[in-house]
Order: C-alpha cells, then sequence, then structure tokens
DNA sequence: CCCCGATCTGACAACGTTGTCAGATCTTCG
DNA sequence: CGAAGATCTGACAACGTTGTCAGATCGGGG
C-alpha cells in the first residue's frame, strides 16, 4: 500500500542522532543579557518600567538562544488562562462536525485562542473521561456536542469556573448554556409544506429515538400531520442507519398497496438513499430532508431539505463561552437557530 | 437570526452566580486523608509501595473533593510529555483536512493522546506562528500540512525534541519526515490513459503552480502527453478558483475551433465546475479529476478520477510522528500513498 | 538641599506536581 | 539474634514562570 519516494528526497546530512539540545528557559535568557529572571520575564511579556537598552539585550539573547516561553509554566504559575478550549464532538471527520470545528476555530482564533478537539464516537462513557481529560488539561472553556444523556459530572467543573456550552444537543442533569437547532419548528414547517401540497400519506424514515434531535424532528412532523388529522404511525419506519437500507425502505413502501406519496427523511444520509431510490424508479414522490448537504443542488431528484446554518449555530455557541469565559455570570441560556425550507436537486428526467 | 427559545429551559435555580469554588490541589486531598501531598501523588499514579487501607482513604478523598491532577503542573514537573500534539492544517471545515483531522484523531486517540488543532488559513506568517504557539504549549510533536515554502524556523524546534511530520506537501528547509500523495504518478497515469483511449487534444484546468501538489499533478500530466508527442500549452488553463470559472472555462475551450476532446481538472473544485458544464451542454467530452470526493459517483455526468484514500495518507504521517515520540532517531523518510483511477458519476443521458 | 514620586531592577516565594532521598517499620534468613 | 532486604511514608527541592515587594536611581519642586 505504502512504498517509499525514488529519489525525491533530498536529503543533506544523513547523520541520524541530531544535537538534541535542551530548551533554553528565562533563566539562560537571563544569564546570557546578563539581567534577572524577572527582567526578562517583563520583556517577554511587555510589561512597562524596563530601559529600552536593557529590552535590546533581552530580545538579543532571547533570538540568539531562539527562547519560547513555557505555555504550561507561564498559565500554572498565573492561574488561570490556558488561552485553550475543548472542543467535544462525536467525529471530526463527518462534515457536520467539521464545519463546526471550523466555525468554532475561527472564533477561537479571534480570541487568541487555540482549540484541543476530542472525538467522543457517540459513546457516553468516553464522552466523560475526554471532558474530564479536558478540565484536567485547565481549558478556560469547554463546547459539548454531547453523547450521553447525563451531564451531572460536570456541575463540579462548572462551578469551579470552567464554562461550558452545549451545542446541538441539550445536556442533561445540569442547567448550562444549550444552542440548538429549531428540529421541531423546522420538522413541522416541512410537513406542513407537503400536507399544504395535498400529501395524505407521509413515510417518515429515521434510524431511532435515542437521540435528541431526531426526537424533536419527529415530534415536530407528527404534530403538523396530527393538525391535518393525518397522523398514521404505520408509515413511520425506524432502523435506518445508512443510504443502503434507506434506499430498501422506501422501495419496500412503495411497493405496498396504498403506498406513500412523500417522504420525511430525518438525516441527510437517509434523504441521499431516498434520493437514489427514488431517481432510480422513476418515481413522482415528494420527497423533504432534513438536514441540507454538500452538492445536494446536483443530485438527479427534485427534493426539498430543511435547511440551517450550521456556522452560525457553532459560531453562536462559541461566542457565548467566551463571553462565559470573560466573566459573563447571568443565568444560563437556551438559543434556538432557526431553519429554512430549501429547494435542492436536479429536475426529473 | 437567532431568537431565544420559548420556554424550553428548565430553569431550576435562576440564582446567576454560583459557588466559584476553587479547584482542589493534593495539598487538599492529603489534609482532609491525613497524609503526604506525595502519597496522594502516588495513589493518583497508581505507584507502589502505598498501604491498601491508606490508598483508600485517599481515594475516598479524591471523590469526595472531586480532585482531578492539574495535567499543567504534572507536565511541568515531569519534564516531556503533555500527551498532546499538534495539527496544523489549512482549514478545518474542508473535508480533505477534517478526513485528516479525523484519522489523526483516532490515531492519536491509540495513544492516549489529545490533539490541539490550529488553521493557517493558507497563510505562511500565520503558520509559524500558529507552530511557534504550539511548540511552546510544549507538545510532544507536530503534524503539518504547509502552507509556506520555508520552515527553516522549525529546526531549532526539531532539534530540542519536538518531533515533526510533514503531509501532503513537503517542508521547505529543514530535513523532515514526509507523507505525500503520488500526485505526479497519479496524473500520468490518468492521462495516459485518456491518451491511449485516442484523445489527442486534453484541455487541462488548473488555479496556480503555487502549490507543490499542483505543480506535480500538472508535471505528471505533461510528461505523459509529451511521451505521446501531444503536449500543447495552449490547452492549458489558469487561474481557476472555483466551480463557477471552471465551467466557464470549459464552456470556452469547447467554444473554440478545433476544441479538446478531453479535460483534466487539477482538482475536484474544478472537476466539479467542469461535470455541471458539460452535463448542461449535453457534451461527449471525457473528463479525468483529479481528487474524488463525495458523492461523486452520483454527479449527472460521467468521469474519472484520480482517488486516493486520505485517512491512509493521515494515519500513515500520524503513525510515524509517534514512532518519533516514542524515541526513533532514524533518518528522516519520505513516504508516497499511490493513487488509482476510478471511474464516476452516472451515465450520459 | 531634601523629599517625593516616577522609573527601573532583582530577590524571593509561589503555582501544583513529582523525583530524590532518607527514615521508619516489617519480614526473612543465616 | 542481628543484618539485609522489602515495604511504606514523608520532607524537600525542583520544573519554568510570574506576583509581590523592597531597593536603587533619577529628576524636579519646595
Amino acid at each position: 500500500m505504502i512504498h517509499p519516494s525514488h529519489g525525491g528526497g533530498k536529503v543533506s546530512q544523513v547523520t541520524s542522532a541530531p544535537a538534541r539540545t535542551k530548551r533554553p528557559t528565562m533563566v539562560d535568557v537571563a544569564a546570557l543579557a546578563g539581567v534577572s529572571v524577572k527582567t526578562v520575564s517583563r520583556v517577554v511579556n511587555n510589561a512597562p518600567y524596563v530601559q529600552p537598552e536593557v529590552a535590546q539585550r533581552v530580545l538579543a539573547a532571547v533570538a540568539e538562544l531562539g527562547f519560547r516561553r513555557n505555555h504550561l509554566a507561564s498559565s500554572l504559575r498565573s492561574g488561570q488562562a490556558t488561552a485553550t478550549i475543548g472542543l467535544l464532538i462525536e467525529e471530526i471527520a463527518n462534515p457536520f462536525y467539521a464545519t463546526i470545528a471550523g466555525a468554532v476555530a475561527e472564533v477561537a482564533s479571534e480570541h487568541d485562542t487555540m482549540l484541543l478537539i476530542a472525538s467522543s464516537e457517540e459513546n457516553p462513557a468516553r464522552e466523560q473521561q475526554l471532558l474530564r481529560d479536558l478540565c484536567a488539561r485547565q481549558v478556560d472553556g469547554l463546547l459539548v456536542v454531547p453523547a450521553g444523556e447525563d451531564h451531572a459530572f460536570l456541575r463540579s467543573e462548572v462551578e469551579r469556573g470552567t464554562p461550558a456550552v452545549f451545542l446541538d444537543r441539550p445536556a442533561g442533569g445540569l442547567p448550562a448554556d444549550t444552542v440548538l437547532i429549531d428540529n421541531r419548528g423546522g420538522a413541522h414547517a416541512g410537513v406542513r409544506q407537503l400536507v399544504e401540497r395535498g400529501h395524505r400519506r407521509v413515510g417518515i424514515l429515521l434510524d431511532s429515538t435515542a437521540i435528541y434531535t431526531m426526537r424533536e424532528r419527529l415530534a415536530g412532523a407528527q404534530d403538523a400531520l396530527a393538525a391535518a388529522g393525518l397522523a398514521d404511525d404505520r408509515l413511520i419506519r425506524y432502523g435506518i442507519r445508512d443510504p443502503e437500507t434507506a434506499a430498501r425502505v422506501v422501495g419496500d413502501l412503495l411497493d405496498e398497496p396504498d403506498p406513500p406519496t412523500a417522504f420525511f427523511a430525518l438525516n441527510n444520509r437517509i434523504s441521499l438513499g431516498a434520493v437514489e431510490e427514488l431517481h432510480r424508479r422513476g418515481s413522482d414522490a415528494a420527497l423533504l430532508g432534513f438536514d441540507d448537504f454538500d452538492l445536494s443542488r446536483l443530485l438527479p431528484y427534485p427534493f426539498t431539505v430543511v435547511a440551517y446554518d450550521t456556522r452560525t449555530l457553532a459560531r453562536t455557541a462559541a461566542e457565548l463561552l467566551f463571553r462565559r469565559i470573560k466573566g459573563d455570570r447571568s443565568a444560563p441560556r437556551d438559543l434556538l437557530i432557526p431553519t429554512e425550507l430549501v429547494n435542492r436537486g436536479l429536475p426529473r428526467h
């Protein structure tokens, strides 16, 4: 699978073990510049009251030795401010979380803060361990997309001054800042539109209601159907994990007598499978999906998505976190990010 | 854009400023358990030679106070091992880098290490500052997708024991481990296939040769064309940044007398625009693109991509880094990740 | 001329942890 | 029964930095 390159490496020196010098400290700089460590500290931190010529000498010594302040020691001594926040998500490679990470990184960068990212992989035990680990690293704050249902274990950390903001899903057992998508409202609006267009039988496709967002979306859809007297639990299909299963289930439903004329896919993996199957069959059923996704406009079947701005979700949460870090001690807030309905896909051919 | 939720927040207590207790330290635990700090340290670190009953007392005190070891102080005292590595990429939200980040996070997790991620935003100055900052945080190692051309400033850090592995693009001015995609070989193979299928005029679409990977891909394509005596610089179009421009340039080339019968898009943004335009026109030109992408198989025009496994790229680099962290001092290595040709898109209709 | 404040500098302790070492107790064996 | 080792514990210093404080120097106003 992997093979060494054929001569691309301009290896100037093949000496294997290099110098391995120790890192210079303020003590070394001070010795070289002929001043005390405290003066070095002052210069490095741009503190006032240092004679220009002395500062020059120190800076020269810093440059000569290649000194870099040890951030660990610095934030240990000065108490707070590691200038690092922790982000806990499910899986970095997933585009949804990647977008969140990107937006959070942007806000963090605006506050001269670095980002420690951890993946919970939907495992509550792992989530708990990672959050504890992040706290042990003295992060200034936490952004959490919850995997588990109970976050009471974070209470003591929050009380000890590590603020936490939850996004996309609510925290359990902990009054905390939360930023959520309007899942229920979006699903309601989308399904109501289907109903208004005359659909009476709407197939609902989801994996499970174990996850908060899915419960909300399902509830929104059911509200809209019930409002029109169209609720029918037999049209709800669970256990759909991937596009392939979604395609199969859509096919099964269409093959039944009195099939649905519309489908609501509760996430974009399911939408994708549904698009494939509807396109394959040349069907004319309507399709609504929650979550937009990349390239959706180029897919070979027209459908509507409940879209929202993931970056706004993440930036809102990150900005709220930094307000907390700066000392905002007001009551926890719940914010909702609105959704909109957008048409996607190419026309039927 | 954002509005407060309507009554979803089960705010049990509206008291704004909570207790704000100080974090307990080993001193506190020691006092409560009636032992010395050193014994607490031993228990917390599972060191041998502690009486079981004493360990029990300490653990009870730890639980009662909710003590967590301060990772900063720990790694400051014990020298190395912050159990953190730094990853520098261009932009987290980009799926390519997100995939890299995900794979790196996986390997890091296998080594009980956390991941500090920074975005260079293709800015060499920012890259340099971020890398210095990561070093100041005493990371155990660095994974870098270079933005700049010169990384000589990292030499001292590497010599002082922070190993660095570069991926996707080579480092400049520094003998260092590097893991690259076989850009030249992949482009060569793809274009050779076009030639073998009878194409004599191949339009080449790219942004610029400022980036290493693009130079290599262009060189591979030109090699293949030259080998068949088909090199023609007039068919190379530069300055294509986005799908829209790509679509326009493809249209322009097709409208010329004696138009190309095939196109080679040097990245997936360009491929995407080319697909749209060729589909729109109902063209029958062949299309080759470097980089696969999500949903490519569902796009409405058939094309071939030079594909590679981004996860393998990242995992290979991460595993090499951890070997360095564990003490491997052998000569720097250059590794190449192979590519393959894959057919994508739906048939013409 | 002296005192006062502004400017500049360094000694020292402290952040929370762990490595080193020495001391204490207990077991084991010649 | 005494010596040697194994087991257990704590005092102390140190990691690299910064906050506190006190001391030194200088210019200017009474």
